[in-house]
DNA sequence: AGCACGCCGACT
DNA sequence: GTCGGCGTGCTC
């Protein structure tokens, strides 16, 4: 019944296969990895439990394996670890330790090497990746692996596969071989064939061999049986760390209005991660996971309070603030009402308490200046993750602040899983921003896992915004943020004025330009005086709406409230469409509303704005800025400087020029349509209108000139657009908040959402009609308050690299139950199941493509 | 007989 | 995510 398996023979252990021993990269690592991880005791306990690096369903728990002499003491929660798994070996992470196997001992396989001398994730992150597990409904491997730092992480991002073949023959007599085979193992020829080809002698990767020859692994296996090839194991290196800090300075005095803000973060701050909390209560640390398995003695990270006398390799110190109320707060501010000293101020702080900070800030806001900005602060003590580095860099960047050398971290989204040691602070700037959301698994939402890992290591967060996101709002409104405002811009400049044109005004009268009467009025005064000129234009959307020229009117689902998509299929059929639903309908010949016939579909690029420009403005100096032009590198800045040197007369652009915070102001913007926003076919589409044209009205005023704003639409009654011209959050938050409390959507009620994707379609079609049979009976089982299930649908995007696409929507009020409900409803589906049809499961999804 | 392929379960 | 084992059905 034992199916042992003596390592040696037939597995060929090539002499290249060494992995990184023990004695790896010694001792310059292991200063700073004491300092880094200041908690963790060495450990005795004879088993690991580790968390293997394949992301499947079945082996996405904890396995056990024996702790080598050599590692006894040294390995720590955290570690990346080689193990042996069944015939192979793989990556793992070691999650905690156990003082008795959950397998009979003879099962039990002993631990092949350390990957990495410093243990790669704190105990506080793997705690966060069981958060994320329940949160996000996705593999616990995932989470682990979002937090990895590039180049550590295993399989296809590593920069050699694993398994190579190479030819034990020449290549001339493999050919020979080959022609021999060609007749009945035709797979092995082509195996033989290729491999000669290739002519490198260290041979090819299996993987990519076994793709190009169209084979299966048997086939390798044959022909290294007759000895005519060498299948052999390479792993890849990780490097070494970088260097030490000073500090560099001086604050600016506040405004009264910012000292009083400061004055109630700064309590806060001074109890951040001492667990001298006021309100410290029981609470447990993380939520304890439902369904989660092993031995009750075994020590993982995160073990809630309270359990048997702490072991080694336990979580984090007494998870700061033992379970305290989370101390959150959301600084409302106005542009340029001074949030970002408060940042400053709050990170100052926390390091001079002998904490780190991580300052999120959007993408495209992670611009060479606002760097300089931190480093102009905090000198060298400054790590800046950026998508643009190389791997080598971020690996580097990455190991600075592992090991506490670089105590704040500046960074995008995936800045939120940097290791920072000892973490007293989180500023997540822009907290609306929408590409703090992961399009790809784990699709998580920085903001959310920033308030989940300050409440995991007692640290403080910042939320900061001009205009929040509902649901942040929302949060702060009852009571679950502490509510900071900043109404007034420093120097008391004030907003601009901004104008509304009505373009079914223009439509009646005739004018068909691009431009209004007005807008091109300003823009002749403008250019006269030898002023600038702003034209803004939503970046197109996926597909165009049916717009009504005569009243504004536009389509939408009788379900879900959102704007219908108008599109022209292959047999010259024309149908609107629901992004969230079933629903389709034919588009009416005449507007339902006021019954013209002027309901046509609505759209505009930059070009034809340019072009029109051009035309009517045939001296004026022209640049648009949008994602064509600015691909090339450098263009952004080389625009950027033009415009600030006043060699540009008029800039046309989308997204980009309203987000840019080192624009200079200009004393006229254009918004050529806020149509395309307001009829997005998003639930969020009012609150991102708002916040999108508030954005690009911060870019008006210079010197003491206000500046002024005019938009055009074809709805200037809109209360959104009503919001914006009296620059009122409030009133755009009531109004935001009571649609989407009408129809359930966040912050009043959850969503998921599943993709069902493969090759081919029908079987598609059908697993998708029996998920969302499943989710429906699951809610309906347990009950779930104001349940509801889509029927299945192709999804916006139906096909996407070679795969069909379908979906389903699920709702509902209670958060928790509508994931417990999806857990069970995929777990019932698990049997029968194709394996080539795989689910995508987004749990408050932004985009619904 | 030998080979290829698809389907399943196991991996500590 | 991969591997081996097994059953099926094909070709020389
Ligand atoms: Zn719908
Ligand atoms: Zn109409």
């Amino acid at each position: 019944m034992t199916r042992k398996r003596p390592a040696g023979p037939g597995g060929g252990e090539a002499p290249g296969t060494a992995v990184d021993g023990p004695e790896a990269g010694g001792a310059p690592v292991r200063d700073g990895g004491e300092a880094a991880a200041p908690a963790q005791p060495p450990c005795r306990d004879p088993v690991a439990e580790v968390v293997v690096d394949i992301a499947a369903q079945d082996v996405d728990r904890v396995f056990h394996f024996l702790v080598p002499p050599e590692l006894a003491g040294r390995l720590q929660v955290g570690h990346r670890v080689t193990v042996p798994f069944g015939p192979r070996r793989v990556e793992g992470t070691v999650v905690g330790f156990a003082p008795v196997p959950e397998v009979p001992p003879e099962r039990l396989r002993p631990i092949l090497a350390l990957r990495d001398p410093i243990p790669v994730l704190t105990p506080a992150l793997i705690d966060l990746a069981r958060w994320m597990e329940e949160r996000y409904l996705c593999l616990f491997v995932q989470a682990l692996r979002a937090m990895l730092p590039p180049g550590a992480r295993g399989d296809r991002v590593s920069p050699a596969p694993r398994r190579w073949v190479r030819l034990a023959v020449d290549p001339a007599e493999a050919r020979a071989r080959a022609r021999e085979l060609a007749g009945r193992a035709p797979r092995q020829a082509a195996v033989l064939e290729r491999l000669a080809r290739s002519g490198a002698a260290g041979g090819l990767p299996q993987a990519f061999l076994l793709q190009q020859a169209a084979a299966g692994p048997e086939v390798v296996k044959a022909l290294e049986r007759k000895g005519w090839v060498v299948v052999e194991e390479r792993l890849p290196v990780l490097d070494e760390p970088a260097a030490a800090a000073e500090p560099a300075g001086p604050p600016p005095p506040l405004t009264p209005e910012q000292a009083a803000v400061w004055r109630k973060l700064e309590p806060a701050l001074r109890a951040a991660g001492s667990g001298d909390d006021p309100g410290a209560g029981g609470t447990a640390p993380g939520r304890p996971q439902e369904g989660d398995q092993g031995s009750p003695a075994s020590t993982r990270a995160g073990e809630p309070a309270g359990a048997p006398p702490p072991r080694c390799g336990a979580g984090v110190p007494a998870p700061a603030g033992g379970g305290a109320a989370p101390q959150a707060f959301l600084v409302h501010g106005v542009t340029g009402s001074g949030k970002t000293e408060i940042y400053l101020r709050a990170i100052a702080a926390v390091l001079a308490r002998g904490q780190g900070a991580i300052c999120l800030v959007p993408e495209i806001a992670l611009t060479p200046q606002t760097v300089a900005r931190f480093r102009a602060r905090f000198g060298n003590r400054v790590a800046v993750l950026h998508s643009a580095m190389t791997p080598a860099q971020r690996l580097a960047t990455w190991r600075a602040i592992r090991t506490g050398t670089k105590p704040v971290v500046v960074g995008a989204r995936s800045a939120i899983f940097a290791p920072v040691p000892r973490l007293g602070l989180i500023v997540v700037d822009e907290e609306h921003e929408t590409s703090y959301k992961q399009e790809e698994t784990p699709r998580y939402h920085a903001r959310e896992v920033a308030l989940a890992r300050a409440r995991l290591e007692g640290a403080v967060v910042i939320l900061g915004s001009a205009t929040p996101s509902v649901e942040t709002y929302h949060r702060a409104l009852a009571g679950e943020l502490g509510l900071l405002e900043l109404s007034r811009r420093v120097g008391e400049r004030p907003l601009p004025a901004v104008e509304l044109v009505d373009m079914r005004e223009e439509f009646e009268a005739g004018h068909r330009s691009i431009f209004s009467r007005r807008l091109l009025e300003l823009m002749r005064q403008r250019l006269e005086a030898g002023q600038q000129v702003l034209l803004f234009l939503n970046r197109r959307g996926y597909h165009t709406v049916l717009l009504c020229r005569e009243c504004g009117f536009v389509l939408r689902c009788p379900h879900c409230d959102v704007s219908l998509t108008f599109h022209q299929l292959a047999s010259g059929r024309l149908v609107c469409r629901c992004h969230y639903c079933e629903h389709r309908q034919v588009p009416p010949a005449t507007c339902p509303r006021c019954g013209g016939v002027a309901l046509h579909p609505f759209g505009l690029g930059t070009q034809k704005v340019e072009e029109a420009a051009r035309q009517l403005f045939p001296g004026a100096r022209i640049q648009r800025m949008d994602a064509d032009v600015t691909a090339r590198r450098g263009a952004h800045e080389a625009i950027y400087r033009q415009f600030a040197a006043g060699r540009i007369d008029i800039l046309i652009g989308t997204q980009m020029i309203a987000k840019g915070w080192d624009v200079p102001g200009v004393t006229l913007v254009g918004v050529v349509s806020a149509d395309t926003a307001l009829h997005m076919p998003d639930f969020r589409r009012q609150e991102r209108t708002f916040q999108l044209l508030e954005q690009v009205a911060g870019r008006a005023g210079r010197g003491s000139d206000p500046g002024q704003v005019v938009i055009q639409t074809y709805s200037p009654d809109h209360p959104c657009l009503q919001a914006v011209a009296d620059h009122d959050y409030r009133a755009l938050f009531d109004l935001e908040s009571a649609a989407r409390r009408e129809l359930g959507f966040p912050p009043f009620g959850h969503l998921i959402r599943a993709v069902v994707a493969g090759a081919e379609r029908p079987p598609v079609e059908r697993a998708a009609a029996r998920l969302a049979a499943a989710w429906r009976a699951a809610l309906a089982e347990a009950g779930v308050e104001g349940g509801s299930v889509t029927p299945a649908a192709p999804a916006p995007i139906e096909r996407l690299r070679g795969r069909w696409r379908w979906h389903v929507l699920a709702r509902a009020a209670d958060g928790p139950a509508l994931r417990e409900a999806t857990r069970a409803a995929l777990a019932s589906l698990r049997p029968h199941w194709p394996r080539d049809v795989l689910v995508q499961v987004d749990v408050d999804p932004y985009s619904m493509l």
